[in-house]
This record gives structure tokens, sequence and C-alpha cells, in this order.
DNA sequence: CCCTGATTCGC
DNA sequence: GCGAATCAGG
């Protein structure tokens, strides 16, 4: 989005008029996250905000952004079929996955990777791109990608992920 | 689920 | 600077 004046202008007097951002967004052709952004930016009056934010509190760590996971990259690859459980977050052993530099899909990981119909655990073991890396290989729970030991690790309920991840 | 605005931080 | 991702609340 180019801000050119006239478009900041047209920002100024919807927010005066007090829409929505996400209306304001409607209008502009612009999603509600590049209103907010903007008038943020800008400084305009703050709207009450829905959200308690306590100013010195315990904040997780940061609520924008996630910390960077590079891993969480080449481990979807690995087990996307966990990506797709519903209501249900993938939590992967973070020290079995330090994304080597390569973003796309790393020779080694896709070799070392067990045959598809074969109803192995996927839990990867050890560092994938190094030698010694493999999958856990117990038999995997059927329609599950892991087997009951790592399934009971790699599926928590969403609403209780922040305690986990934190 | 839908919605709201605020904040962070990779780009 | 931009804005998606994420937050937290209704």
């Amino acid at each position: 989005m180019e801000w050119t004046t006239e478009a900041i202008d047209r920002l100024r007097a919807l927010w005066a008029e007090g829409h929505s951002t996400a209306e304001i967004g409607r209008r502009m052709g612009v999603s509600k996250n590049a209103v907010v952004g903007k008038a943020h930016r800008l400084q305009l009056p703050a709207r009450p905000s829905p959200i308690r934010r306590d100013p010195a509190a315990p904040r997780p760590v940061a609520a924008g952004r996630r910390p960077t996971l590079p891993p969480l990259r080449v481990v979807a690859s690995i087990v996307p079929a966990a990506r797709r459980e519903e209501s249900a977050a993938v939590v992967v052993p973070v020290a079995a996955a330090p994304a080597p530099a390569p973003a796309s899909k790393p020779a080694s990981v896709v070799r070392a990777f067990p045959r598809m119909g074969a109803r192995s655990c996927c839990w990867p073991i050890g560092e994938p791109g190094t030698p010694g890396f493999k999958f856990c290989s117990a038999e995997a729970i059927p329609g599950k990608p892991y087997c009951a030991e790592h399934a009971a690790v790699a599926y928590v309920r969403v609403k209780d992920r922040r305690e986990d991840a934190a």
C-alpha cells in the first residue's frame, strides 16, 4: 500500500468518523491490520481497546511475532498431517529440529523419511540433516503419524498451547 | 466461531 | 515504513 497524502487524509477522515478499522480497511481496499498499523504510526487517537494490557505485566514473550522458529518449516514438511489436526497445535522437540540453512527440502531429510504407507511413527529423533537423524518408527496410531507415546506430546489442545510453548 | 483494536518485528 | 501474525477481549 502506497500511503499517499490523499490516502492518509481519507484514513484520517474515516478514523475521525469512528468507523471500525476493518470497515475503513474495506472502504480503502486494505486490510484492517494495514489500517491499525498506519493509524498507530500516525498516532491517531486510539480507540478503546477491547484487550487488557497490564503495562508492567508479564507479557508472554512477543505479542505480535512469535519467536522465530525456522525449525517448524522443516518439521512441518515432515509431519504435514499433524498440522491439520483439528483444534490441536503441533509441538515438536525443538532440539530435534534446528533447521539447516536451506528452507526448502533438504535431501537428507527426504531420504530419511519413512516409507509412506508404513504406519510407523514419524516423530523426529535427532537433528534433521545430520547423519544420526531418524524417526521413532514405532507403530503409529492408526490415522495419526505418531505412536501413542509421541502423539501424546505432539497433540495439545490449542487453548493450552501457551502454557506449554512458554 | 464471529468481531474489535494494539503490538511486535521480519521484511 | 509496512502490515501479517498475534494478542486479548466481547
